[in-house]
DNA sequence: TTTAATTTGTTCGTATGTATG
DNA sequence: TCATACATACGAACAAATTAA
């Protein structure tokens, strides 16, 4: 007898997602460029405008395609990645699951410490240069409006991120921020010390920033991860926030 | 002068994802229960029925729901969370930036040995008992077929995740493990020294076992990112393979 | 076992708002 | 201003699937 396998109906939308999919991984139709119109992807595939709608409507939802009305240039436009796909899956983790501040610290701990260790090992001149000038705008910064020293801050996070050459680990570091910064955002915004942390922040960034330059990778993951301990520690209760400098300290208290 | 803020169109189907979205996040309705009927939105959101399609299509691409055709009990399912939508968003950016096994391997390390430094902190007697019953069958399996081996290996892993007690770390390590199974899986299964392969893989497993019974953080999580390195090293560039052993190794080089 | 009811899946036709030349 | 090509949205209808009487 032979092995049948057992099949499940195929809707059609999704095997037109299917082939859309395959025809952008395989890099058939890049970034960039644009799909046939509604219209005519109606003729080619040979089903309804509302199922061909569904389907464009799924890739949207995923981040691949995005389409707006009254552009005669073509259909749908192929996004090369963001990370907005990714924020909103793990947004429904954080949100389905409700997982603790604590929780989203030690992940972004772990992200961090490796993206600052790997790029203490592989930094180029261009990323020390980019990241010592995200360090002096965020100390000409400090005592002023958190908005704009908090752009300064996240861009220092995100040079140093690049510069460890995974951009696996530089999309996770940028979903962790976004998750902690979503749940106490507004909170951090609103302190009363608010000059006083932006100082101290500044010092242990300096901290960091040296040893990347020394090119002392374990050093500078250990600071990396008691900077956010450190920094988001007051958020948490005071049992977790001493796991966390506990975790932040974990190559040290082991030597 | 008031300042006006920039505004885009909203589309009639994204504001029905985003109050479906709220319903569901808010806890209005939980995973397991499920959303009126298409027809019955169709009346409550005041839109036709294509509308109300294209925004369930949206959150089922998501991952948020789920509706299958002809079940009178009501219309689509809220779902509790699962890590295909993750899974799918890594796999748009390993595919869309053409990323190398190499640096999967690096993120899968990077997880793994964060995932393995807080099981051995936090395990439980009973996760201690499954990672062993894990291993067990490892052993029994070895020289066997590789399917029903790795099942036993993934298991092994997968309690190892769960006993960090951080969710976020244990998802991403699930996905991280399929993407790399994704871009070798087929490769592995059919090397010519599989059993050895295998009998190398359950010793190196036991060794993370016994550092995670010891609850010797630091060396559980060094052996667990030198198993991957040495598991997977044979499948990347002699040198790519030597840069996985060094970042296996980086806690006791800087010793 | 059959039937009826309810639900999603799919199609067609039509009308409207929007951007470009 | 107009014509054109596009996405957006609506309504009615039928097909297919599932469940329970």
């Amino acid at each position: 007898m032979p092995q049948f396998q057992p099949v499940k109906p195929v809707r059609t939308h999704e095997s037109i997602v299917r082939q859309i999919e395959e025809a952008i991984y395989s890099g058939d139709v890049a970034p960039g460029q644009r799909l046939p119109s509604e219209r005519e992807l109606v003729v080619q595939f040979g089903v309804s405008r509302a199922s061909v709608r569904e389907a464009l409507r799924d890739l949207q939802s995923s981040g691949l395609l995005r389409s707006r009305p009254g552009d005669p240039s073509g259909g749908a436009e192929v996004q090369s990645f963001s990370s907005g796909m990714l924020q909103r899956s793990f947004t429904a983790l954080v949100r389905l699951e409700r997982l603790r501040l604590h929780e989203l610290i030690v992940f972004r701990m772990v992200i961090e410490g490796s993206a600052t260790y790997l790029a203490a090992l592989h930094r180029q001149d261009e990323h020390l240069r980019r990241i010592k000038k995200a360090h002096d705008l965020m100390r000409r910064l400090v005592g002023g409006d958190q908005e704009v020293f908090g752009q300064a801050d996240v861009e220092f996070h995100q040079v140093i991120a690049e510069a460890s050459g995974n951009q696996l680990i530089r999309v996770c570091n940028e979903v962790a921020r976004g998750l902690v910064l979503g749940l106490i955002g507004e909170k951090l915004a609103r302190s009363s010390d608010l000059a006083e942390l932006q100082a101290d922040s500044c010092r242990r960034h300096g901290r960091v920033l040296a040893m990347i330059k020394k090119q002392e990778a374990v050093e500078a993951a250990h600071l990396a991860r008691l900077d956010l301990a450190e920094y988001y520690g007051p958020y948490v209760d005071p049992e977790e926030a001493d796991e966390l400098l506990a975790f932040a300290n974990r190559d040290l208290t082991a030597i």
